[in-house]
DNA sequence: TTCATTGCAAAGCGTTTGCAGTCAC
DNA sequence: GTGACTGCAAACGCTTTGCAATGAA
């Protein structure tokens, strides 16, 4: 699908979340959404923000921050702690979940394996909870061949 | 095993490790490890602190800080991000790995599945990577019985 | 008009750093 | 005696907050 057509879908689908919640739809959010939408990969508020502002986008990162807040709760955008300090994010409606290999070469290796909702299941099952959500992640290095 | 053989062996490992490394053997290294020991569970750097300043041991942050990254180093002592901000230590010597499911109502229930280290094999063989270590984080809340 | 939202700057908070003084070796 | 380590306080980096100004409804 091209990158358009894709906006208009998550555009629609925030539009429908504004209203649904009593939020105001701000030239703001769609912006930010679009910008989201247009990259791809992983990103953290930092390199979001300036992104707007060398397109000559004038916005706050307070309004970077609060709209991605909204983005999540409709599921328009992921967030992930890979390292300690920072959170990143990436969008989430046109791609299933997934899990993440992160070497040390600074690759991120995407994957998705079915045991983990076999893991959850059973987790439900004997501890009588409901399991929402879940977080995975690999640390690794490229193998030296010749050793 | 009684606490106090607990810490004769992990204070025997941390001398090995400091001797070996060329690193002083300072009381403050050893007062810090014995904490750790004393207790059981998940802390954080603030909780660790206070309850050394309770028993009026003068300790400085910066320290404890920097001692729990050489106790990290040698394996006595294990690092999480449970939530976004800060991290969470647990003794690791006589324990074996485990993950976390996280309970809304802050209960932390610990589990271990062989199928983590199935999907690890695999992704080392298809990638072409060594894994060093994985992070597996549940998060969940008590099911409602009459529902 | 009204009040949710914005931009800005300041504050928060866990962690790291710089540095003079201390103490393990 | 020497330099690794300590305590303290200041700096850091990401995120949140307070507040006056703005603009969507």
């Amino acid at each position: 699908m091209k990158k358009k057509d894709e906006y208009r879908i998550v555009e629609k689908e925030l539009t429908r979340f504004l209203q649904a919640n009593g939020l105001r739809k701000t030239p703001e959010r769609y912006a930010i959404l679009k910008e989201i939408y247009c990259h791809h990969g992983h990103f953290n508020v930092e390199a979001l923000y300036d992104s707007m502002i060398r397109k000559k986008y004038r916005v706050s990162k307070a309004t970077v921050y609060n709209t991605i807040e909204i983005l999540i709760a409709c599921g328009l955008v992921r967030r992930h702690h890979f390292d300690e300090s920072q959170a990143y994010y990436e969008k989430s409606y046109f791609d299933s979940q997934h899990d993440h290999l992160l070497l040390d070469e600074g690759e991120v290796i995407e994957f998705c394996d079915p045991r983990i909702e076999l893991i959850k299941k059973e987790l439900e099952k004997t501890n009588g909870v409901e399991i929402y959500r879940h977080s995975l992640l690999f640390y690794g290095r490229k193998k030296n061949n010749h050793s």
